[in-house]
Parts: structure tokens; sequence; C-alpha cells
DNA sequence: GCATCCCTTATTGTATACAATTATGCATCG
DNA sequence: CGATGCATAATTGTATACAATAAGGGATGC
């Protein structure tokens, strides 16, 4: 992270999940460039990973601005991830090493932890939750793959989704990866695929339903 | 393509695609700045886009180096592509508007013209697929797909594949592109997502067994 | 002869100045 | 009063010089 690309790429990208940034509004690349102390140079190369990532867009003109994510969009990234991450389950059911598991159940320990409190940790729900999808997605040992999730599971929508979870949705979500934990001890792919599945769409209705209704 | 930064990615991709680069062998930027005519900064940008589509990637200190795709990355590309080609034809059987009918319809045409001839013409035949996945893509109004498959559907794999179709390959080929058309008029989404999938699944194989055979 | 260290060279990364493009506000004309 | 064109300002795009980092090669010691 000592680049100044990435170091920009880190700035931009913490701003815009902070809430701070209306989507929809506008941003400079000098602006951008004073918020992350570097020059317009590594802002512009941050700023086109951001664009990838569909954090930041662009106007016919080519300036930039705040993404704002419809619904559809909303649902639409879901059923993307379904679609991916379904198959990387699947994948991963056949090829994941002792150590993977090891690792998925160490990270599941500690979800359960963050969701078993008095008053549940979300920061920590969430990055045990992106480590056990990362492990998962790794473990499918499919580098385009990877490359393309990446894109797609970005953490201002997650993030979105998340503060709307009940501690019933919480939980219901640990179960799930108990159960994909379960499929992979069992080696059975279809089995993890599915799991997966209704897992990403359940959570896709959670924030849909509260959203809509807040 | 005015701006330089997409003069060097044109640049750049068809020197890339002309197979006067070794897979394997490295690039400086500065290289690909006399190669493209335009300076390294937008030659930089030109690179992190090509080293997204995979065309290029980078050693351990950020060198730059052509790709070398191997087999299994092929099958990886294609079973990617199913999927997600397979998902948007389903969705374009049930959105697609007249006008995009029969704009298929005419490319398809196209694709027929080039492959009826006494010696089949495969780079029309190249251009008129890519325009018939496109339509289809679009179709799908899904930003989100469509970026994913812009990068997915790279050209130096299907022109290595399509240099290994026999005519009766092409052929085949074209009647797939039929069969998806009456899938459309039928607004059949389940036949839709069905033919994408044998059409793409047989294309890697068409090229896996000629390659390997070779 | 071979390994190791250092100096040199090659390559990528960053800042900055300037060029090109696009937006904005104002004046003028109908 | 509204539209149109023009001058100006704001913003993105490009080139270039310099900085930082990594590779290569040769001398030196063993």
């Amino acid at each position: 992270m000592s680049r100044a690309s990435d170091t920009a790429y880190a700035a931009i990208r913490s701003y815009l999940l902070s809430g701070n940034a209306a989507p929809g509004s506008q941003l400079t690349e000098d602006q951008l460039s004073e918020v992350s102390g570097v020059s317009r140079t590594p802002v512009r190369e941050a700023v086109r990973r951001l664009e990838s990532e569909m954090l930041l867009v662009r106007n016919e003109s080519k300036r930039i601005f705040v993404a704002d994510w419809s619904r559809d969009d909303i649902d639409e990234m879901f059923t993307l991830r379904q679609m991916l991450e379904g198959h990387a389950a699947q994948r991963a059911a056949r090829m994941l090493s002792p150590a993977d598991l090891g690792e998925l159940e160490r990270v599941n320990g500690e979800l359960h932890d963050a969701v078993n409190q008095a008053e549940p940790d979300v920061v920590r729900f969430l990055d045990a939750n992106r480590a056990f999808h990362e492990i998962i997605t790794q473990a499918a040992r499919s580098p385009r793959l990877a490359q393309v999730l990446a894109m797609l599971v970005e953490q201002p929508v997650v993030l979105r989704t998340a503060r709307q979870y009940s501690v019933e949705d919480l939980k219901q979500s640990a179960r799930d990866h108990d159960e994909l934990i379960a499929a992979f001890k069992a080696g059975d792919a279809g089995w993890a695929k599915a799991v997966m599945g209704s897992h990403l769409r359940r959570a896709f209705h959670t924030f849909a339903d509260t959203e809509g209704g807040a």
C-alpha cells in the first residue's frame, strides 16, 4: 500500500464508503488529489479502478461522479454474484484443501463470535464474512473468476445491506456458512452451490425488504 | 478513438493479436510508447486495460509481459462465458426489442454470407459473430454483466479458436445462431440459454481438439 | 571457479506544466 | 422574453522530467 496510487485508491474508497459522498455528486481529480495527498497522476489510476468497480461513474464528457446504486442495480449485482459464487462453491467443493477447510472453520468461528454477543459486532461480522467468501473464491482456482468477483463484491452495497440485518438475519447468515462447510466436508458440489445461491439471494431480499420499508 | 490512450490501446492490442508478440516475452512502456506513437502516460492507461483483459500480465516487480494462455485458461474462459452469456441470452429472450431482433437477423445474414463461399471469409465471420453476441449482451440490459463479459470475450483466444474451424464448424456455428433467433422469436428464455450454452461449449471443444492434435 | 556485494543500467512510478475539451455565464439579437 | 453565440473558467488529457525501485554485470574475495 506504499505506492501513491494505492494510497489514493484506499483514501478515495474509504471516502466513498464513509457516506459523506452524496451519490450523484461530482468529484474532480483535483479534489481527490487533495483528499488523498498525492498528485493527479496516481489519482487517475485509482479513479479508473473505482470506475471498474462501479463506485464511480463518468458522464458523457468524462467528468467523475459518485455512483448511485438503484435497487435494480443491487438486484443485478446479487444475481451475478449468485451465479458466479455458486460456481465457485461448486468448484471449491471438489478442490478444497484441508488447510483451506481449517481456515474456513476458523474464520467462521470469528463470525459466530461477532454475532453471538449482546450487541452484535457488525464490522467484525463483515470482515469475517468477506474472508470466508474470499477463501472459497480462491479455492476455486480460477483466476478469471476471482478477478470478476473482485469487481462485483464491492462493499458499499454489502455495507448498506449488512446495516439492515437484524440479529436473526445475522444468525441465519452464520448458519448458511455452517451448512456450506458441511457441504464442503461432504465434498458435495451441488449442495455447496445451492447453499451459496440461497445465501446470496436471501441477502438481497433482506436488503430489499428493509430498504423498501424504511 | 481520437484520445491518445485509445490509440495506444488499439495499437498495442492489434500488436498483441498480430501474433508477432511472443507469449511470455517482456514489453516495456517505452517500447509500447514507440509502437503506438504516444507518450508513456496514455500507454500506462492502455496497459492497465489490457491487463484487466488479461492480454498482458505483470511479474512480481511490475514488469509487463505478453500473456500466455494455457488450455486450462481457455477452458476457464469459455466456462465463464457459457454461464454469463447463457444468462444474457435468457434475459434477452424476455426483453429483446423488435429492432434488436431485426439487427440480429441482419448480422446473422452477414455471417451466413461469410461462411457460404468457396473460401469462407473468417475475418468477416468473426466480425459478424462478435456483433451478434454483442447485441444479445446489450439486450440483456445488465450493465455489470456487459462489463464483465467485455473483459472475458477477448479476441486472441476467439481468433485462435476460429482459425481452427473447419467449414463444417463454421456452418454449425451459423446454425446455432439461427436457432438462437428462433428461441428469441418464441420468447423462450430456457431454450435461448441452452442453445447459447452448447454453442459456446462446442466452440471450446472445437478449439481444444484441433489444438491438441496439431 | 564460484559466490557475494556494489555499481550501473533499465524500468516503472510520480509530480507538474501545459494542451485540449467541455461547461457556464453573459451579452446581444431577434 | 427566449435563443444563440462568444468569452471565460473549470476539468480532463498528455508530455516530460525526475524519483524510486529492481535487474544485470563485473570486480573482488575466498
